[in-house]
DNA sequence: GCAAGGTC
């Protein structure tokens, strides 16, 4: 039997209908698809199969220091365990194996995956390679009939990168969430493409926030024909600079002031020059990933959405494969062809009809980059009947259908008509702009054409000024980067490639770094980028990667090993981490500032110190108090989504405003401060235990007449505007008395009373749980606290403190977090086996 | 819990 092993299934099956003239048949072994005919059989892989990771023993973060990662094994490991079994059950039936993997670096480490799991259960069987850039008839029985053999060295190439980028990542990455105390799921992360990433929309950021604006003025005019025929036309004002280059801006306001003055007191403007030419507007190229995520962002839609549309499409067979660096049409691409599926159609095809009517020599237009991978962007010929597919994979498939059109069609003309005008010594000038010829555009409507009119004038001619404007303006800061603008700008500087760019601009997001789209950088992500800048400025510059690049060329070429390579790179970082040894606490200091800097909302209005965004252990958001525990002032955040800090601030608090991001849900809650103070008021349900009449009868205030004046507070159900719930005193804010109350389900106040509190018993109603009987509010409360200050207590209760570390801290008389927290790290460290100083300070950041 | 690269 032959097997043959593709990198995904889509392209097993499609090979295996080339092959098999279509007579093949699809199985399942062991749930993995498997293509045959005729002693044949096809199985696709799903991209790598295996993974590169550390021994388990370097699993704990806290066990092992970051360094000890430089210079330990990599070993692989399988990552989907159902395909690597089916492949190895395959391949003990073989005679033959042939792996057809993608065509690019990649796809040649993933075929050597695939060649060691035959290996290992076969010694002897053939093994081939075959390479195609299309899945096309040609192409594919071309490959068949021209068998090559694995390039191990490229595939050796591939490999080095694995390796570079795990130390790299992984150890810098476990330095700085250690050096943090930023464990489990807030870690701190830094890799060869994401930091590089990182740094430009930090970049960007430092320089909006350095920006100085200066203020400039411009000048403009309306200028009609004299005879009053036509429409007026706007013109504006110019002057040579030192460089005699044309500028608009004036810096100096007595100047513009006083040509404003000569413009604004003249009926009439003679013309000086008049100058007509046209310009040929050049079909855009075929589509690659980056093009294609910048058109549809242009159209709105994010890079992960635009992805995840062509992924579905490509699955469906409507598009090519939409991971792709080509911008030329292969060979066997037939346009003509090609645009005949789609005459007939009721909206795509009156344009490929004109296509087809236009030219009998359609020539495509190519890009600069021409690669062996997958052909560029383009619809397959087969259209989704309309209500097969959503109304945004619809709007997709058109511009990918269109693109493949524009890419077909005639340049368009443009006529520019440039007039000047003087008044006295002063120039005013129109640009007029037409488009004479549409050219692709008739069939590409994306981009902009908008005219811009400015009729036919003669050399000499007088034209009224109708009007005249006066614009005073400020430079502004440079704009932050789009998510496709960095897309492209990641493809300029060679980082990433086409199937990661766009998910590593997820990852940012995911980390904390960046928010909001466009992407601003936390303070999380600017500290990050410092501390990288600092002690290892390789791992955010795009030299890292151009250097990479080399080296693997180097390693395909067979002029450089792959262990001459990594060593290499290995004893690179030796030398960083020799830095940072001594930096490891201010380094942490900063992040940890950061981190707060990021959380941080106002003035607290107890204390004077910040308020901040706080998670309790039980994960649910609240406002606390960084001067906590001497100041214990909380405000209740709504329970559904994540608080998101607002740059807009409360004019009454001085407090960030807040925004729940809960998907579809997301709302703006605002000030937190006001959202409570408009709380809604429920039942009264006794006397506050505060300033109720009983305390303060017992607690006279001295403040002489105050104190009898004083209202005696009660105790209501509220619901905050952001729909959370607490048991709260009437005379809130005067007192702020406050017992917390769950945030889902209804509250039901029974008859039975506490007989300490004089409270009635609370009872929860939840859909889809029994009643839950949540009694006295305040005896709830202190049950609460207790089962807090018992699991606070304990060391156990601290994430990576288990039953046996426990012992030993205790040997060395550390018995509780308090202990804990004051002891030095060091020390500890000396005295207890097997337990390092960075995982002391993870425990004591986290107490 | 780490990276980046495949793919879903």
């Amino acid at each position: 039997m032959e097997l043959i092993i593709t990198e995904k299934d889509n392209a097993a099956r499609r090979i295996a209908e080339i092959l098999s003239g279509g007579s093949m048949q699809a199985t399942r072994e062991s749930g993995v698809n498997v293509y045959e005919w005729g002693g044949k059989r096809c199985v696709g892989l799903s991209g790598h199969v295996v993974g590169v990771d550390f021994p388990p023993e370097y699993g704990d973060w806290r066990d092992v220091e970051p360094v000890e990662l430089i210079d330990a094994s990599v070993e692989k490991r399988p990552t989907k365990e159902d395909i690597v079994s089916t492949l190895r059950i395959l391949a003990r039936r073989a005679t033959q194996v042939t792996i057809a993997t993608d065509y690019d670096r990649e796809g040649e480490l993933i075929g050597k995956e695939a060649y060691e799991i035959v290996r290992d259960v076969d010694d002897d069987v053939p093994i081939q390679r075959v390479r195609f850039s299309s899945i096309t008839e040609n192409e594919v029985t071309r490959a068949f009939d021209e068998p090559e053999s694995l390039d191990f060295d490229l595939a050796a190439a591939g490999e080095a990168r694995q390796i570079i980028d795990l130390v790299w990542g992984a150890s810098l990455t476990r330095f700085l969430s250690l050096s943090a105390g930023q464990l489990g799921n807030d870690f701190i992360s830094v890799g060869r493409v994401q930091s590089p990433t990182l740094k430009l929309i930090v970049d960007r950021e430092r320089e909006i926030e350095a920006f100085d604006p200066d203020d400039y003025w411009e000048l403009f005019a309306d200028l009609a024909k004299d005879d009053g025929a036509g429409d007026a036309f706007d013109a504006q004002y110019y002057y040579l600079d030192e460089d005699d280059n044309e500028a608009e801006r004036v810096w100096d306001e007595s100047v513009a002031d006083s040509v404003f003055e000569t413009l604004s007191s003249a009926s009439e403007a003679t013309v000086t020059d008049v100058n007509r030419r046209t310009r040929t507007d050049a079909p855009p190229a075929p589509f690659n990933t980056t093009q294609f995520i910048r058109a549809a962002s242009a159209i709105g839609y994010s890079a992960k959405r635009a992805m995840s549309i062509a992924e579905d499409l490509y699955t469906a067979g409507y598009m090519t494969y939409p991971r792709t660096d080509n911008t030329v049409y292969p060979d066997d691409l037939d346009p003509e062809a090609l645009l005949d599926e789609f005459v007939g159609h009721p909206t795509l095809g009156e344009s490929a009809e004109e296509l087809l009517e236009a030219d009998d020599d359609l020539v495509a237009t190519e890009g600069d980059e021409e690669t062996t991978d997958h052909p560029p962007i383009h619809p397959t010929g087969e259209i989704p009947a309309r209500g097969d597919v959503s109304d945004d994979e619809w709007e997709i498939f058109e511009l990918v259908v269109r693109r493949f059109y524009a890419t077909l069609a005639d340049a368009a003309r443009w006529e520019h008509l440039k007039v000047v005008a003087d008044v006295e010594d002063h120039s005013l000038k129109a640009n007029g702009k037409r488009l004479v010829e549409p050219g692709y555009h008739a069939v590409y409507p994306y981009f902009n054409t908008s005219e811009n009119f400015v009729p036919a004038v003669d050399e000499g001619e007088t034209l009224a000024i109708t009007d005249t404007e006066l614009e005073a303006k400020q430079t502004q800061p440079p704009r932050r980067y789009g998510q496709s603008r960095l897309i492209e700008t990641m493809e300029d500087m060679g980082i990433g490639t086409k199937s990661t760019r766009h998910n590593i601009i997820e990852k940012l997001y995911d980390r904390g770094y960046v928010e909001d789209d466009p992407p601003r950088p936390t303070k999380l992500a600017m500290a990050v980028v410092d501390a990288a800048e600092q002690f290892a400025d390789e791992v955010v510059s795009e030299e890292m990667t151009a250097q990479l690049e080399a080296d693997m060329d180097a390693i395909a070429s067979g002029e450089a090993t792959l262990d001459d390579v990594t060593e290499e790179s290995r004893e690179m970082l030796e030398e960083i981490f020799e830095e940072l040894a001594d930096s490891r606490e201010e380094i942490g200091d900063h992040l940890r500032q950061s981190l707060k800097d990021d959380k941080r909302l106002g003035p607290c209005p107890e204390c004077g110190e910040d308020l901040l965004v706080r998670r309790s252990r039980y994960g649910s958001y609240f406002v606390g108090c960084d001067g906590y525990p001497d100041c214990e002032y909380t405000i209740q955040l709504p329970s559904t989504g994540k608080p998101h800090i607002l740059e807009e601030t409360c004019d009454e608090h001085d407090l960030n405003e807040i925004k729940m991001l809960a998907g579809r849900q997301t709302f703006v809650h605002g000030c937190p401060l006001c959202a409570a103070e408009d709380a809604g008021e429920g039942p009264i349900i006794g006397e506050c235990p505060e300033c109720g009449e009983s305390a303060a009868s017992e607690t006279p205030r001295d403040e002489g007449g105050e104190t009898a004046e004083a209202e005696s507070g009660e105790l209501a159900i509220k619901t905050l505007q952001s729909g959370s719930r607490l048991v709260g005193c009437t005379r809130y804010p005067d007192c702020d008395y406050s017992l917390p109350l769950p945030r889902r389900g209804e509250i039901e106040v029974t008859d039975e009373r506490c007989e300490e509190h004089d409270l009635p018993e609370l009872v929860v109603h939840t859909d889809d749980d029994d009643p839950w009987e949540l009694g006295c509010p305040i005896c709830n409360y202190r049950e609460y606290q207790a089962r807090e200050a018992e699991s606070g207590s304990d060391l156990e209760s601290l994430d990576g403190i288990g039953s046996k570390t426990a012992e030993k801290l205790a040997e060395a008389g550390i018995e509780s977090v308090d202990d804990l927290s004051d002891a030095d790290p060091d020390a500890v460290a000396a005295d207890v086996d097997g337990i390092s100083a960075d995982r002391v300070r993870g425990w004591q950041a986290k107490a």
